[in-house]
RNA sequence: GGUGCCUUAGCUCAGUUGGUAGAGCAAUGGACUGAAAAUCCAUGUGUCCCUGGUUCGAUUCCUGGAGGCACCA
């Protein structure tokens, strides 16, 4: 490398486009480590039905945030802002080069881009705003964000009940109204330069793609994953895709059939809203899934 | 071969006492600050099977045809 400056590589686009092939790859070009933003495969319980790296592709490149977690940890997309840069800041000083690979935009823009600071809160006051959600209706909490924090009230998706919930705890948990933590201390001001490239592939190409991987994922024992997992269905880490489709099943709600259908849909649904979230960010390059990594390693080359 | 019923959105089907049509699902577009593979919002122009007739006007009624289903032979 010629030059002395730090560079995160981000590698974007769809689920099942073939992200971990080609960040392995440039991982062997420049000799380099992959940060996963994946903010399923952190959980070593999950592992067929998050599509981790197999081992052969684990062997390949070094990678980190991969099942590093178990599903009974609570972990948030602050906590992974923190480790991910505390990780690419100790990898930088070997290698100038960290290649992030991200299916979840939201994971990487907060390693990139940075969050606001909010205050820790008591996880008790989502737990009660969570009952007096089901007890009380949406519009209860509402008016009460309404009484808060008018501001929010006004720029938030009041419908969504998450958004609602999480403004509310930081209003209540900290005493001070959720807007007011909004764009203060963002740490935007990263010590490296981010290259972000993309994936994209025609919409049927990424569907079809989606539609065999669940099948191999069905045939590689992911009924069984499922099954030992049913116990903690609660837990947020199972609010997944290939998971939640099975605990249907296994309620006897649906067929084996239909929920392999269900979740060949809802992992489709799922690759809409990446494209909906990384068509938006104009830095990123895109190019074909069937692109040569030879032309991938020259534009990257010269963007050093 | 005969009789009856059916043919409307990608699918399953409503409906129009004649004034060119609407639900569910699927699909599509969007949002996204510690649950994000989560969560939420928005979107319905389709030769109403084809042909001819009646009518100011037919997807609707009538004739003929095609396809499907059921029963009878």
């Amino acid at each position: 490398m010629i030059s002395d400056k730090k560079y995160v590589i981000t590698i974007v686009g769809t689920t099942a486009i073939g992200k971990t092939a080609l960040g392995i790859k440039l991982a062997n070009y420049f000799n380099c480590d992959i940060i996963s933003a994946d903010s399923r495969q952190f959980f070593k319980e999950m592992c067929i039905g998050t599509a981790v790296p197999s081992k052969e592709e684990l062997n390949q490149a070094k990678h980190h945030f991969i099942q590093n977690l178990s599903i009974h940890d609570s972990y948030s997309v602050g906590d992974f802002e923190r480790d991910a840069l505390e990780k690419i800041k100790e990898l930088h000083v070997e290698n100038n080069i960290v290649i992030l690979l991200g299916g979840s935009g939201l994971y990487v823009d907060a390693v990139l881009k940075g969050l606001d600071y909010f205050p820790k809160v008591s996880p008790e006051i989502r737990e009660n705003l969570k009952i007096e959600l089901s007890k009380n209706g949406i519009e209860s909490l509402q008016n009460k964000l309404k009484e808060l924090d008018k501001e929010s009230y006004k720029n938030i998706e009041i419908s969504n009940p998450q958004r609602l919930i999480r403004a509310l705890e930081i209003c209540i948990g900290s005493g001070k109204p959720y807007a007011s933590f909004l764009n203060k201390n963002k740490q935007d001001n990263r010590d490296f330069i981010s290259i972000k490239i993309g994936l994209t592939a025609e919409r049927e190409i990424i569907y079809d793609r989606i539609n065999k991987r669940v099948d191999i994922m069905i045939n590689s024992g992911l009924v069984d994953e499922a099954e030992e997992l049913y116990k903690h269905k609660h837990l947020n880490a199972l609010q997944t895709v290939g998971y939640r489709e099975l605990f249907s099943y296994f309620n006897d709600e649906i067929t084996l059939e239909f929920a392999i259908q269900e979740i060949k849909k809802n992992t489709r649904r799922f690759a809409k809203r990446q494209v909906t979230w990384f068509k938006r960010d104009e830095s990123v390059k895109w190019f074909d899934y069937q692109e040569e990594i030879s032309t991938v390693i020259k534009f990257l080359l010269q963007r050093f």
